[in-house]
DNA sequence: TAGTGGTCTAGACCACGCC
DNA sequence: GCGTGGTCTAGACCACTAC
């Protein structure tokens, strides 16, 4: 409009001119890591729009992921720290030791602890079809969110056929120590072999707050499936990692990656 | 307001109290995939709020990946029909067929295409770094877009130090018969080791244009690190895969799946 | 108390696809 | 032309926190 000292930037509606810019400050540095954002009033001044303009810039990037909003305080420039996911950690050779264990080991220095939940449920349509329950089967469900720090870090909520661990240790809403794979093996269920699904989405507004994510904050939905020998599944063990605390990493060896053609 | 024939919902905003009506309404089937929702404006009327509301309120789920809107037409439930992405299938045993390409064999019946763009290109700080370049080092960038059924699949970008590529088939804007990876084993750099890293967030401008991303979708980020025996990075692949359209699955034998204490 | 972002209203004009 | 969603304006009141 008849803007004075209004700045210009490229094409486009106001909003993706104006998200467009502070994306490309935040890109080269300009907005570092950690940094406040002008307020929403500044800005409406800088590029001559209203604040509704300018909150709907600010949203693009808020779902981006790139920013964060700290009410009443100001928009910032949101920090990534991931901490380290591998997957073939949670593969540990027997005996069991406790500094094994893949969530402590990882994040030697830091604090970690668990909450843990233990109920009898219903299974959802999700862990019944993977566990080959058939109608009116209960499961135990094992519901865990691991923190580091005091920060909520991940989900972990495991899933067991009521038959098969019914007065069990597993029952018991407190850590195992020996595992509860190892638990399963001494009632004649090892698993020998797994399946992993990782799918990514948004999340639920469940998972926002038990995880305490902020908007823009995508997740990874790991579900694993544990067999034994003889083809029984035995366990379902479902992760929600936010995206922006993991980096999910593991090594291959002794063949060729193709993922070329 | 002093509403008449307006409805009643939960607790909070207007706006989290629409959205969460309507997602439960999804979540229960009464508006199931593909269907079209109310228009803003009977939406305005049924729960007595302006316009802006209900767009905000949509706006919420649209950013959810639970919704998407086609405009002038209106909203609709979004359908996720995902592939099934196999990171062991990259890796394929030598001789090497055209048959085994695991793009191609994976999605048998649909109709696979890809464009390549090839460029001698100054490494990313990301590039750079795997592949231990020194300052000034150029690379070779294979960039391609895979297609299934005319519709963007993922991206798969290739980076090779120009050193060790030069003048080969790498370089060709076209599909290598026998895979890039047989070429630079070919030339004496056969990768023995890869590291796999996996990041989940919300895709950039670029990748929503490249992949056609719906608002709310968010993406996996898989870069791949191929070694030689000597230990010497000849490889980095950076993979794409848009969170509607792919599960990554692959399966784990003979060992305990921990993922428990 | 001042200033921040969060929410909501009321109204306007536009681009696009369909009829 | 009509109805859809997309954009933008102008103004209001609120909750929260730092001062």
């Amino acid at each position: 409009m008849g803007g004075m000292a209004v700045k210009k930037v490229g094409r486009g509606t106001y909003k993706q001119q104006i998200s467009d810019d502070l994306r490309q400050q935040i890109a080269d540095g300009t907005l570092a890591p950690g940094a406040k954002l002008p307020t929403e009033a500044q800005l409406t001044d800088e590029y001559g729009v209203t604040r509704g303009t300018v909150r709907a810039a600010l949203d693009i990037l808020v779902n981006e992921g790139l920013i964060v909003s700290k009410r009443p305080v100001g928009y910032f420039v949101r920090e990534r720290k991931p901490m380290v996911f591998r997957p073939q950690a949670e593969f540990r050779p027997r005996p069991y030791t406790p500094e094994m264990d893949a969530f402590m080991t990882e994040h030697q220095g830091r604090d970690p602890e668990q909450t843990i939940e233990v109920s009898i449920a219903e299974p959802t349509a999700e862990v019944a079809k993977r566990l080959q329950l058939k109608a009116g089967q209960l499961v135990v469900a094992r519901r865990r969110v691991r923190y580091l720090d005091g920060e909520p870090f991940n989900i972990n909520d495991s899933f067991f056929p009521l038959d098969l661990v019914r007065d069990t240790p597993i029952m018991r809403p407190e850590s195992i120590a020996e595992g509860a794979n190892e638990v399963l093996a001494s009632l004649g269920y090892r698993q020998v072999r797994a399946i992993d699904e990782l799918y990514v989405r948004m999340p639920t507004p469940d998972e926002v707050r038990r995880l305490e994510l902020a908007p823009g904050t995508p997740i990874g939905y790991h579900v694993c499936t544990g067999y034994t020998e003889e083809g029984k599944p035995v366990r379902v063990a479902i992760t929600v990692l936010p995206g922006d605390r993991h980096v999910i990493s593991y090594e291959r060896r002794r063949e060729t990656p193709a993922d070329e053609s």
